[in-house]
DNA sequence: AATAATTCAGGACATATGTCCTTTCCAAGA
DNA sequence: TCTTGGAAAGGACATATGTCCTGAATTATT
């Protein structure tokens, strides 16, 4: 994690996301830019909580380790999104563990300014409030769809969900997913997902070569996975 | 559903769950108090939403149907719980259908009225990311309990968090739960728990006499379930 | 280039879970 | 009392998924 001491990429990047004003003239002050290398941790399961992020760029993983040392990934996240909102209003620990999975920006800012500034300001409260449902809502689908269904449908949606996020910057249908996150993701084993592509390769749904997955027939995928789009 | 005309009872109840303060002045006339049947539908998924609801005496179960008809529990409730606060927000129609498990009183107001009252009002806000924010807590740990332990562990912690709840009403650990309701719940089939059931019983963890289940050995459940228990 | 270390793909098998169906039993109604 | 319907329990089997392990492929290291 690095401090960028720039008080006006914060402002411009409030103004990209037009949340200028969820903080008030009193909060402000205290907001730092903070940036997060790949593989970086933004803040691990279990640990006392302090700030409050706001995902400007780049993207994230959510994750909790069972126990067990099982991992379950719980969701991908790209701006705009808030990190330790849960954990700022329960008082607890972090839940979960946030990694950067590319660089990634964030705002922060200390659950003690908020406390002492934010509590009665209207817009941020309804900030929160809209963030937290939207998450709350997908979870509830991804939960249900979890349950409800499997492997095979589960991983249709993830390529099409993956697929389309990430078309933009690489060639067509082509992508590069880690296998092991796709498992982990739609909890499952990473056997029985090789299992499940190696099916889907026989079908003619995708082609695999080398680490990277191509999506051959998406209209296939499409149909497998029903309406159930990991949103 | 019944709506029961007594403004006085809306306040005591109000007043029984100290949240007085979250409506204000000009949304107080618009309360109301219903009051639903064991087995009536308070909501269901798809309709267009139009009231939030309070719950504050009775059970209620919150579950979601698929398209292809399988039926997943999410969770049951009691009082202090809010109904429709996602959809409020999110302005979208009912997530899941809700259900009385016993008869249930509930303070209805339409969304309405809390756009032109409550939006700026902060103890409404902040009352409802209290309350979502425990929802979410709630969602995420049973959602990776879920997806990371077998049915036997589920089971052995259900069967723990009914009985803790329930037991006051009942004989001791004796108690009636509704196989089907459990099955949902923790996302498996009837056929299955049933042979988890009867695994139980063979172990000596509980013993069934039609319909009930007597839980003979709280402890061997709980060494079972570890430490995860469904809330 | 040669070797070691790591990742990847998949075989073999065990287990968990689902589907379909049958039997028993009990309660509601004729 | 006699049906009849529907819960409850469980048998038989198919399928989904997990665990453990091995060999090939790839990358890193010397």
């Amino acid at each position: 994690m690095k401090e960028i001491n720039d008080f006006e990429q914060v402002k411009s990047y409030l103004s990209a996301h037009q949340i200028e004003s969820i903080f008030n003239e009193q909060i402000l002050p205290h907001l730092s830019l903070y940036t997060f290398e790949q593989g970086e941790f933004i803040c691990s399961q279990g640990d006392a909580s302090q700030y409050l992020y706001v995902l400007v760029k780049g993207k994230i993983k959510v994750y909790t380790t069972s126990a067990e040392g099982r991992t379950l990934i719980l969701s991908f996240k790209t701006p705009l999104e808030v990190i330790g909102d849960i954990e700022y209003v329960q008082d607890i620990n972090i839940i979960n563990t946030v990694e950067a999975v590319s660089s990634v920006y964030m705002i922060g800012v200390q659950y003690h300014w908020l406390r002492k500034y934010g509590r009665n300001h209207a817009p941020l409260l309804q900030f929160l409030l809209d963030i937290i449902t939207q998450k709350f809502h997908l979870k509830t689908n991804s939960m249900s769809f979890n349950l409800l269904y499997p492997v095979e449908v589960r991983f249709a949606s993830y390529l099409l969900s993956v697929s389309f996020n990430e078309s933009d910057s690489l060639n067509k249908e082509q992508l590069r997913i880690s296998i092991k996150d796709a498992a982990n993701f739609i909890g499952t084993s990473y056997r029985h997902l090789n299992r499940v592509i190696g099916q889907f390769c026989t079908e003619g749904l995708i082609e695999r070569n080398k680490g990277f997955i191509l999506v051959k027939d998406g209209e296939g995928l499409r149909a497998l996975a029903g309406d159930n789009i990991y949103e």
